[in-house]
DNA sequence: CGCTCATTTGAGGAACTTCAAGGTCAGTGG
DNA sequence: CCACTGACCTTGAAGTTCCTCAAATGAGCG
């Protein structure tokens, strides 16, 4: 497939429109990208979308021209990478805000929906050059770029650490990332984060009941949790 | 320590001129960014260094001001993260023309020499307003940068696969980073790699003992390897 | 209520780590 | 020339953590 397909249709499924009855058709960049008027109209130019897509929906294929870089709108949006053997990664959770899309599809990973999410498309050339007109852009894809290979590289820190030290972690990254809220309302599947952090669901459950064991979390209903204790979250992460 | 101490003296060792009395003090640039006089003038002019260090030196400290990137003239560098608890995670390795160390010590990594090495130190500050200047410095940036991503979400797909197969995709990976030579010298420690993989030493050793019973590959002498069967390497791979 | 899907729990086994000892090699000094 | 030393790597045996397989429980929805 040569193109991102825009208009792929998402699974319909019984809570389409609580999710999307409310999504905005315009976006606002004001809060990265400053109050240039000019620059909004050349991102606004270039971006397609946003597309929207219901849980495990296939954004983009492993193998499709990466043509276009993602912005998050609503939702969570992961990168993974599956084998024959039907196991799986995920490499990278993004939340709204993110733009990402330099290299993932290249590299055969598939950018799929974590949760319902609206995603907007940019085409990646047009971004550059831009970016060569406006430092702005070209400083915000930097530093963009940079964020995410720290978040890589402490990604690959975390999975050598014990189970109950990366769940521990991965919940309290997840909860600064979502702008610490009182409850942090998980927004992916557990088989995600087992896949994200290299555990089985199963132990990742347990590290999850150990967590609430120990007074650290607690679960309040479903996925959403408590985090109980924030020092000794800390010191679990070691 | 607020800058880089190019004078940090080595610390003396025997065989001090087999490694350094050879080593080019200007460095060429062309490989990277074609024969543009200008633009090698510009960058000869930001540039200090080389430094040399030898193995095990630290080339920028965890905590240092980071406000120099890092070219690699010759030898491997290791970025890595050390812990309280002794225990040590290996981020990256860097070999000759790798540029990095965009966002490596405000995250409390540590830049170290793997072998014996000369790096190349460049001003961050310089080296941005150039590529805001010269288009072909600003894509190189992006694509190092963006190469070094994608390398990373590798690592972390890596880390969650067997002992052996870690071994060996580690092996395979760095003779094609290093030009596919017909031997292979592995030119960091066992315990750098073992770091690097999440492994401990005794593991990798096991493992790199179970590659050669495998007929995979097999020792020369030392960490001088041959590999064997790349086909086979390659489903090991998986 | 009864379905489905997601998560939790349990028991046993595999992979990796830990601890401890032995081996190898280059440099050093008798 | 040969033993001695220290750094580095290898091997063995026991212990831990995590995985696998299997089953139970829980949540959400018609």
């Amino acid at each position: 497939m040569a193109n991102i397909d825009f208009e792929r249709t998402p699974v319909a499924r019984p809570n389409e429109t609580k999710i999307f009855g409310t999504v905005e058709t315009s976006v606002d960049f004001a809060k990265t990208f400053g109050k240039d008027v000019t620059l909004q109209r050349a991102l606004s130019a270039l971006q397609r979308g946003p597309g929207r897509f219901y849980r495990d929906n296939v954004i983009a294929c492993d193998g499709d021209a990466a043509d276009y870089m993602f912005f998050v709108v609503s939702g969570v949006v992961r990168s993974c990478k599956v084998f024959e053997s039907g196991t799986r990664n995920v490499v990278a959770f993004y939340l709204p805000g993110d733009l990402f899309g330099w290299s993932d599809l290249k590299h055969s990973l598939s950018i799929e929906a974590a949760s319902d999410t609206a995603v907007l498309f940019l085409k990646r050339n047009a971004l550059l050059s831009l970016a060569t007109r406006n430092s702005r852009v070209a400083s915000y894809l930097l530093s963009a770029t940079t964020n995410q290979l720290e978040r890589a590289h402490e990604h690959v820190i975390l999975n050598s650490k014990t189970a109950k030290c990366r769940t521990a972690t991965f919940f309290k990254e997840l909860w600064v990332r979502l702008g610490q809220p009182k409850y942090l309302d998980v927004p992916m599947s557990y088989q995600d984060i087992a896949d994200y952090l290299g555990l089985t669901i199963e132990t990742l459950s347990r590290s999850i009941t150990d967590l609430e064991r120990s007074g650290l979390i607690s679960r309040v209903s479903g996925r959403k949790l408590l985090l109980q204790n924030r020092f000794a979250l800390g010191r679990m992460m070691n």
